[in-house]
DNA sequence: AAAAGTACCAACCGCCGGTAG
DNA sequence: ACTACCGGCGGTTGGTACTTT
């Protein structure tokens, strides 16, 4: 298999690493004239010598126009957040909810924001748990001053983390309290650390973007979630 | 100031499914 | 029905910038 003209890597000479300027103007250039497709004639008709895997990728994680080179919003954050627990690894399929972004970028998001290291140095370990920690004691002031919540439950497990480092500290994954994580653990994707849901949720709180989302959990059946807004097909 | 660690991202690789001949 | 080609996908790697020690 792969062994049509432009995929075949090996024994070619194809150019392999970054691209140059000169290059991006000729892909740019031949996809201008032919359109998207056709990538394994790219080097007989454009003088590349890039294999035609290489064009596409390109073209589509770089070069293509509409694409967002901005960070991503806490909104798009959470979509991707969401789609991941509803579809797993699909990448490419929840690129298509979010335009201008590529599925390469959504999966690097992921792994560099939620797909941590099994075992983490010691550091990064208390690092962690040092963020975990101040977030849930800024909840907490935020709950005091707004006086938002009489949860009890909710306070006391709040005050346990902040207060018994010792059960939680050696652990890589930390279990935490708000609605985001509790959805999650009940997924098939357990292993978000707090720092980086709580960051997110921080943001998301915040920002007053949560009372727009799509989640809707339902507090009398814990172990059950709907999607109150469906996605509509952008596929 | 330097070394080590970490985050981020572009690009490569192998595999798979669809399709034309 | 079979085979080769093509395009796409997800996993992984390597380089670089930034941060921490």
């Amino acid at each position: 298999m792969d062994g049509a003209m432009g995929w075949r890597i090996a024994d070619q000479g194809w150019r392999k690493g970054p691209w140059t300027p000169v290059e991006d103007k000729l892909l740019a250039e031949y996809v201008s004239l032919h359109g998207e497709g056709r990538w394994s004639s790219i080097s007989s008709c454009s003088g590349l010598k890039r294999n035609g895997k290489s064009c596409r990728l390109r073209w589509v994680n770089y070069l293509r126009p509409g694409l967002k080179k901005e960070q991503l919003t806490p909104q798009e954050e959470g979509i991707i957040i969401e789609l991941h627990a509803l579809w797993g690894n699909k990448w490419s399929t929840i690129a298509r909810c979010l335009p201008g972004r590529t599925d390469n970028e959504i999966k690097n998001y992921w792994r560099t924001h939620f797909k941590k290291q099994e075992k983490p140095s010691k550091n990064e370990k208390k690092r962690k748990f040092d963020d975990h920690n101040s977030y849930y004691k800024d909840q907490k002031v935020k709950r005091m001053m707004n006086n938002t919540t009489t949860d009890e439950s909710e306070e006391s497990d709040i005050d346990m983390i902040i207060e018994q480092p010792q059960n939680i500290l050696p652990e890589t994954t930390i279990n935490f309290t708000c609605p985001v994580a509790t959805f999650m653990l009940q997924q098939q994707n357990p292993r978000v650390l707090a720092q980086d849901a709580a960051r997110w949720w921080d943001t998301v709180a915040d920002d007053g973007l949560w009372s727009g989302f799509m989640w809707n959990l339902d507090h009398d059946h814990p172990n059950q979630h709907r999607v109150e807004q469906p996605f509509t097909p952008c596929f």
